[in-house]
Parts: structure tokens; C-alpha cells; sequence
DNA sequence: TCAATACTGCCATTTTCTGACAGTATTATC
DNA sequence: GATAATACTGTCAGAAAATGGCAGTATTGA
């Protein structure tokens, strides 16, 4: 057994104790000497995990949960960090304290490079109905998004009436009586919401949008604050 | 530099190309010989990841993400699991089944002895309001799940009626109009659901209810698929 | 006091990793 | 069709890391 695979291991079975077990016990279930099992302790340790070893007694693992390497799709990774965006939102106080932190050790680990484009994921969160439909499939969109690729649409408005347009997407927002498009509108000179819904036909150009997909929503986010601070004075 | 972290390390440098990259200027960014480099690149496509080598051209790393190793509280991963199912609900066909993917992954690799566990996280998920009410904590009310202990609780009900009742919780369900405890009445003999919000006081007793939880959950799910059918019948 | 246990330091041995080299195969380019 | 660039494999010796054994200290509960 490899040193790495050995380390995944004794956390493992240090878990599935309730009660202290001592190095003694734990070294001869992984077939290594108790000194070797010492120094993987230590190892586990250095790497956060909250081991506590006491003497006379044996060691304890606090119930902590260890993920060991994975591997996501793009899309995996949206819907992790859309999930967590949710439950930080919508959850009680400590649990949306959790989602906030869970958010923050991905996010960490994930390169500079990428980190800039979370933004592009930005689904953004907010209240869904009480019907929920499920079977869009936004993957065209959520990519042209990524990409910054200028799309072609036909819209249909809640009255009926059908529209072409040209736009910059640069958001999806989740919300109650469905999803929303939020994209720069190149007709109309300013941006404008989407539901998702009455979008009839989709076609991604092979055209760039220039400022980025993170200042449109910067831009975008400014002016709906500002929107919002007139409607209250 | 471990073997470990150069591995980790040549995944995030692979990751910064957009464009294939030899494995010779690889092996020098790294600072190990190209030999080295080969082996480095099996063991990671051994273990999922997706890089591919073209003859001639270099090596490109297929747009997926690699989570390190992590640590997570108790309450992090309920976070973390609650998000994902309520992603594999509430998204569009792709998202959900990416959502459901990471579920599966992360229960994976959870041991055994917490795969049954994670029904008592049993955080159920439902459309949210238009309003959260995220004040609140009611991580008292996991916890009590969690280790099946009884409760007082004294409940304002929506006439303004106060109530106090014996109650054995199994879970909270996150909905609409604030979250909703489950549980099994001890007074009334039957299942009863009630506001969080109206809940006006907690007390934990030191005793534990004998069906498990997940039996409860199970019982009170075959309940409201029975009222639901013959609702529409 | 005694037994159980955690924990450290040292060193020889074992195992694994690494680099060097030689060689094959494939692909793009001139 | 030759050439260059590159991926990829096998082998082997030397380097580095991991391991086990041992001796010893410290702490805790009985």
C-alpha cells in the first residue's frame, strides 16, 4: 500500500471509531510499526486534521470530514458552487455560516486563472417557485456565457409578442417562476432581462463580446443598486 | 518538493495553458526530468484526470477541476449536501445531473458508517420564499436529529394559539415560507409539522426515541405519498 | 508504584523515486 | 519522403524517502 493511499486509510478507520484507539491497535490494522503510524499522525496533522492523541488513552479523531482528492466537469463544478451559493443564501444562520466556509476552501484551492471566471459561473441565487422546471437545458447558454460569445435570440414577452435580438450574456439567474437571462442587448443599447422561458430559438455567435463578462455584471450590478436606492428616496 | 504536491502542482500548471504544452517545457517548470514528467503524467491520468498527449503537439488537460484534499465540519458537509440537492432539483436538466454526480462522488468516498448518517442529515429541500429568514439557528434542531433525542418544544401556531408538545424530530424540511420540523408527536400519536419560526422555545431532553430516524423519515414519506394519491383519486 | 500510552531521536535497512540513456512510434512540416 | 518535434517505454544505477527497531522521556489513570 502506498504512503498516500495509507494516510486516506487511517482516517478512515480512525473514524469509525466512537471511542479512543490506540496507536498500538491502528498500526496493526494498516500493517505498518507504531513508529511509522506515529509519524503519519503527524503527517494527518500537519495537514489539519483535528487528530487529538492522549496519553494513557489513545487517539480521537474529531468528527470532521475528509474529502480525498476529486475530479469535476466544469459543469460539476458550477453546480458545487451554485449549491453552496444557495445554502449560504437560504440556509439558517449557522448552516449559511458552513456554506459560506465550504465556499471559501474551494474556492482557495481553485488556480488564479479560474478564479476570475467564477464570476461567469455567477449563477446567481434567488428564491425559486414552488414549481420547479427542470427540463431546460441552459448548458448552450452557460457556455456562450463562459466563452463571451455574442448570441442571437428570439423572445418571446409574457404578453406574446415575439422579438429578435442580439445580446451579450453574462449571467443566469435562479429564480422563483424560473430562470433569467441578464445580457447586454445590443439592439436596444442596455441591458435586459430573459426569462429563460420564452426564449423560442438560441443561437450562439462566433463573435466575442468585448468588456468582459465580469464588468457587464459589475456594471450591471452597480445599476440595479443604484435603481434600487431611487425607488426607496 | 514531494512527489505529492508536484503532482497537484503540474495540474494547476496544466491547467493554465489554453494551448498544448510540450513535456519537456513541463519537466523544466517543474524541475524534474522529462522521464519524471512521463511518470507524473500516468499516475494522474491513473487517477481520473483527463490530459491527453498528442504526438508532436504536447499535453492539454480537458477542462475539469481537481479538488485537493479537504477538511469539512459537521456542518459544513450538511451544507454541503443540502446545496447539492438542491441543485439536483432546482437546476436546469444538465445542472441537476451534475449535482447529482457530485453527490454521488462526495457519498462515495464518505465511509459507511456516515452513508446512513447522511439520511439524518435529512435536510430536505424545497422551494424557498421570496423572503429568508436566515436569523435563525437551528443547528439545536440538527443536532437533536442527529442523535434522535426527544424535545419540548412550545409552539405558536398561525391562529396565535400557544401549544407545548413532546416531539420526536427526523428532519427539517427547507421550504417556501421558512423551514418546517418533521416530527413524530408524542401527545397526538401522529406526525406533525411545524413552523420553525413558530417555535418559541427548545429544550433538548436527555432521552432518545426508539424507531431511528431514518425509519420515521421513511414511515412519514409512505404517509404522504398515501395523502397524495388519494387526494387525486 | 505500575501499566498503558503518546511521543522523540537516531540509525541501518528497505523501498521508492529519479535521472540518464537508448530506443520506438506518431504527427506536422518542409 | 525526409526531418523535426514530440509522446512514450524499458532498463538500470544512484539518490532520496520511508520504514522498523530500539532506546528513551513524559503523562495519565488505576
Amino acid at each position: 500500500m502506498n504512503r498516500t493511499e495509507r494516510l486516506l486509510n487511517l482516517l478512515q478507520i480512525l473514524r469509525s471509531y466512537r471511542y479512543p484507539v490506540s496507536g498500538e491497535r491502528l498500526a496493526e490494522r494498516l500493517g505498518v510499526s507504531i513508529r511509522t503510524l506515529y509519524r503519519d499522525i503527524a503527517t494527518l496533522q500537519a495537514m489539519g486534521a483535528e487528530i487529538e492523541g492522549e496519553v494513557g488513552v489513545g487517539y480521537i479523531l474529531k468528527p470532521t470530514f475528509f474529502l480525498p482528492p476529486l475530479m469535476f466537469t466544469q459543469t460539476e463544478m458550477q453546480a458545487l458552487l451554485l449549491g453552496m451559493r444557495w445554502a449560504s443564501q437560504f440556509g439558517d444562520a449557522p448552516l449559511s455560516k458552513a456554506a459560506t466556509e465550504v465556499l471559501n476552501k474551494i474556492v482557495d484551492v481553485l488556480p488564479a486563472s479560474i478564479k476570475n471566471a467564477i464570476n461567469a459561473f455567477a449563477l446567481r441565487v434567488g428564491p425559486p417557485g414552488p414549481e420547479s422546471l427542470a427540463k431546460e437545458d441552459l448548458s448552450v447558454l452557460r457556455d456562450a456565457i463562459a466563452d463571451q460569445k455574442k448570441i442571437d435570440i428570439v423572445y418571446k414577452s409574457e404578453e406574446g409578442k415575439e422579438s429578435r435580438w442580439t445580446v451579450w450574456p453574462f449571467t443566469i439567474g435562479y429564480f422563483t417562476d424560473g430562470r433569467i437571462l441578464v445580457a447586454w442587448c445590443e439592439n436596444q443599447k442596455d441591458y435586459r432581462h430573459f426569462k429563460t422561458q420564452g426564449i423560442i430559438s438560441l443561437k450562439v455567435l462566433d463573435e466575442c463580446y468585448s468588456p468582459s463578462k465580469d464588468n457587464l455584471f459589475r456594471e450591471w450590478q452597480a445599476l440595479q443598486l443604484r435603481k434600487h436606492l431611487m425607488k426607496r428616496s
